[in-house]
Parts: structure tokens; C-alpha cells; sequence
DNA sequence: CGGGCTCCTGAGAGCGTCCTGAGAAGGCGT
DNA sequence: ACGCCTTCTCAGGACGCTCTCAGGAGCCCG
């Protein structure tokens, strides 16, 4: 199948390179300097989802079209969660594929990266959404910002004077900062935030 | 020069409309549902470029076949880069012009559909019929290039600012875009427009 | 082991955002 | 001129959000 595309995209002037497996997938994607990235669900050694989703958390924003068997929504959801930018279920035409990369490869040539995502856990600036293990999370706008801001960092500590200088805006007493990650641990669960005793605060992943 | 192409076309068994600016053209290729347009660059009030390049930005995908006396490799991939689907430089011959088109219209056997369809609702810019479950919906002008924007946008947020900016044109009271979100889920349904509060509104989906 | 510091958390007051009903002003067809 | 529709303003009110405070728990150090 990857050798029939291959062959398929090459005769419309496409140089392609090809990986039998994922975690050779991911390396060609990482350091090859691709405009656009095929990529298959199903591969030996390491899914489609972890390649995308490992890609996004090293912020490398390389175009990524998922092809997929599956045709369930909740299969399409996934993908674009972990931070695929289109879908394709087979079985379908080179012609649609052609089109669909043409669409991926014209677009900003900066896309800005659609979703954050760390672990099973997804936020959406855009579309203000976020999900835990793919159930929706509701957040006030406030811990919204704060989350969004730890996973920007991730995996880095942020310090609570940063978080109330960046989401705060500068107040004067951290205590709100501290109050807020309560909140978030609450919604979200004890391990998400970890303190870090003098420093800040981290998403581990 | 356009009125020639557009004779030549009709006789051809097209059904042509034309523009004689950037502005009125960009008006035509939003609302009028072409199966392609066929534009300049060289353009009154709104270069080729703008236009081609604000129609990708709103997600509309008609194919678009540029036209240009220049002929520098350059132009070319701009044309291409900005969202233009192919490419003629002047002088050209009509015949290469109609295989041109014909190429394009055989191209995406699945163009992305002009309507804006997200769950049970339809809204089609070129009739101005809204449909929700296959229910003919009656809407105010306001109310539907409000429901136009949100539909667009989807499934991102879209703050009252840009909502009043981008359908009312600029007022001051942000109280308006509530009152018209009202309005309309009034006649859709509640949950059919939800309040990010402190971000704006999203249609999900 | 005890003191001091950092961090956590429950409670609650105040505030802002958002929703809605009422109604005035204007446009348009009859 | 009349009635209908549309647009927009205004004010009241509900509810959620934000933040403060104070006490308590946990960690590090002497």
C-alpha cells in the first residue's frame, strides 16, 4: 500500500521517503524536513496516534494526513485530537488523497499548532476545548488560561510570579496562582500539576 | 477581455457571471456556489491575490484559475502559493483556457461543499436557506450572517468583538451580539450556539 | 523533635458576565 | 397612514467566576 502511493506521488512530482514502521516513521519525520507527512493507523512498533502526538509534544508542526480503516467519528476525533490536521478512510481514491494533500500543502506555511497535547490530555485554543482520555473537561476562563500556559511550558517548571505575571497579568499575592491549581487539580486529577517544592509548577508527561 | 472570455464560455455551454472588481469578485466567489472561477490578478479596488487568498481563508474551495501577463516563475508560485489552483500567463490561446477549466472541474471528484453543514444544520450562502433537520428555518439578514460567521468559524470560538466587527461592522455595544445569539437560539434550539464565557460563542458540533 | 517555611484548601463575599423581556425607532409593503 | 418585521437599547436579575482570608497540612532544617 505505501509503495503503491509512493509510486503514485511520485509520478506527480512528489519526492517521497518511506518508512516500514513507526518509530522509523517518526524518525524520518523529526530530522527529513518534510513539507507534508502520510500517515497510516495501523504500523508495527508504534501506532499512527503516538507518532502525530509525539511529533506535537516536540513541537514539530509538519503537516500530518492520517489514513485510517477505521471510519468511526470517535476514530476521526482522535486523530485531530492528538493533533493530526486531516483523515482520510480507506479505502479512497489517489485522486481524493492528491486533492487533500494540495489542501494540507497550501496552507499558512506556519500553521499554528491547533492543539497542545500532553499525555491523554488535550486542549484546544481555538475551539476552547478540553479533554481528559477524551472526556470534555469544563474550565472557567481563568484556570483555561493557566492550563493553557503549563502545557505551552511543558515539560518545564513555571514559576507562580510567571503564571501571575502571564495569566494574571501581575497581581501581587501568588496565593491566587496556588488557589487555582486546586481547581485544576480537582477537575482534572492529583497527578496532572506537580509541585515543585521553591520553584513552580510542572505537567509531568 | 473578460467579456470575451465570458462570450467564448457561454458558448461553450457555461453559465458565466462577472465582475469588474476585486471586491464585487471576491462577493460573487463567496456567495454564488461556482463549480470555478476564473480571475485576474490585475484587478480594481482588491488584487487576484487577496481575493484568492481570502476565499482559502474562509474554507471556501472552488477551484480558482488565475490569469496573468506576467510571466516570471516567481508570479506564478504566488498565484499558487496564495490558494489558486492553476495558473495562465496572457497571451493565451482560448482552447488551452478550456482545457484548463475542464482539467479543474475533473480534478477533486469531492469538492469541499460550499453549503455549511454541521450536524442537523445547513446553511447555504447562495439560496440563504437555513435548514435544521431538514426543516426549513426562517432568519432576520442579522440573524443569519450571524449564524453564517459562528457556521464558518466552527468549531472555533468567535468573540463578541469579532462578531460585532466582522457582522455588524463595528459598533460599540457587545450587548447586541447577546441579544441576536438570543434570537437565534430561539429559533434553533438552545443548545445550538454555546457561551465560552469570557471567550465568546461556538457552535459544536 | 520542634520551628519555620511553603503549599493546600474550604468558606464566603463581591463582582462581572451573560441572559432576557420590554419597548422605541426605523424600514417597507399594502 | 397603518401594520408588520427588524433592529437595537436599556435595565433588571441570575448565576458563575474571581479572589481573599485564615487555618491546617506537609516539608526542610537545625
Amino acid at each position: 500500500m505505501a509503495a503503491a502511493i509512493a509510486r503514485g506521488l511520485e509520478a506527480e512530482g512528489f519526492v517521497v521517503d518511506r518508512a516500514g514502521d513507526g518509530p522509523s516513521g517518526l524518525d524520518l519525520a523529526r530530522f527529513g524536513g518534510y513539507d507534508v507527512v502520510v500517515l497510516d493507523i495501523m504500523l508495527p512498533g508504534m501506532s499512527g496516534y503516538t507518532v502525530v502526538r509525539t511529533l506535537r509534544a516536540e513541537r514539530n508542526w509538519v503537516p500530518v494526513l492520517m489514513l485510517s480503516a477505521k471510519d468511526g467519528e470517535y476514530d476521526e476525533a482522535d486523530g485531530l485530537d492528538y493533533g493530526a490536521d486531516d483523515y482520510l478512510t480507506k479505502p479512497f481514491s489517489f485522486v481524493v488523497l492528491l486533492a487533500r494533500l494540495r489542501a494540507l500543502l497550501r496552507r499558512d506555511p506556519q500553521p499554528r499548532p491547533t492543539v497542545l497535547v500532553v499525555g491523554s490530555l488535550s486542549l484546544d485554543p481555538a475551539t476552547h476545548v478540553v479533554r481528559d482520555a477524551g472526556h470534555e473537561v469544563d474550565l472557567s476562563p481563568r484556570e483555561f488560561l493557566l492550563l493553557e500556559h503549563l502545557l505551552r511550558a511543558h515539560p518545564a517548571v513555571v514559576s507562580k510570579e510567571t503564571l501571575l505575571e502571564s495569566v494574571w497579568g501581575s497581581s501581587d499575592d501568588v496565593n491566587v496562582v496556588e488557589v487555582y491549581v486546586g481547581y485544576l487539580r480537582r477537575k482534572l486529577g492529583r497527578g496532572r500539576i506537580e509541585t515543585v517544592r521553591g520553584a513552580g509548577y510542572r505537567v509531568p508527561s
